[in-house]
DNA sequence: TAAGTAATTGGCTAAAATGCCAAGTAGGCA
DNA sequence: TGCCTACTTGGCATTTTAGCCAATTACTTA
């Protein structure tokens, strides 16, 4: 493959790369209707605030979430809301799946 | 996190995963239009048909494309095009972080 | 200034993903 | 039957990712 073309998949794999973890789609979803804190989050996914704090730097090196900081508190935000209209698809792929394996048991 | 929960955000994730790689976007990129056989892309992409073929079985297992064999040949297709849909959005993303490069250098 | 809270970073080990080669499978054809 | 082509699978070495703990940074407040 043509290198220019080659980068230019890579960097589009980099951002779905970064969506592409459990807690990380959680985060996102989570930050869907509002931007939370490093301190939320990490109550709500319930493992050490170091490894949430990497996901979310994850993110934010692919440029899926930003962050400000407001006194003590680092406040992330979805920087690109689109990414939510992916969940849609993603659960299609899933409920076709789920209909494939149905079919296959008959 | 609610272990149901997780285990829904882990189904999600496998679909985002099987995507989240150059090679393999690129693959979804050429199945867009019409469904190709493994040694059209392996032309196209020029790495070993096996490690194709590997990336194939990586976008099936995840329910993304769909194969059926003809003669000797294995032809591929889209299963979900809304797939096709993401890029725009991750496009999108690629964009907002080149402007936000350009800004921060002035 | 000292102490406390929120968050990031470094370091480490364990697990998962990549990609090549070699070997095996399956269909087509002489 | 035997060979060729298209593809898949097994195996292995290398790289990348994940997540915890410990240490550090940044800000607030007593």
């Amino acid at each position: 493959m043509d290198p220019q073309l080659q980068s230019r998949y890579q960097a589009r794999a980099k951002v779905i790369k970064a969506l592409a973890h459990p807690t990380r789609l959680f985060i996102v979803d989570q930050l869907a209707d509002q931007e939370k804190c490093v301190c939320e989050l990490t109550e709500m996914i319930g493992a050490d605030m170091s490894t949430v704090s990497k996901h979310l730097s994850v993110l934010k090196d692919a440029g899926v979430v930003s962050d400000e900081k407001r006194g003590l508190m680092v406040f992330y935000r979805l920087r690109v809301p689109c990414i939510l209209n992916l969940f849609g698809c993603i659960e299609g792929v899933l409920k076709a799946n789920a209909e494939a394996q149905l079919a296959a048991m008959k």
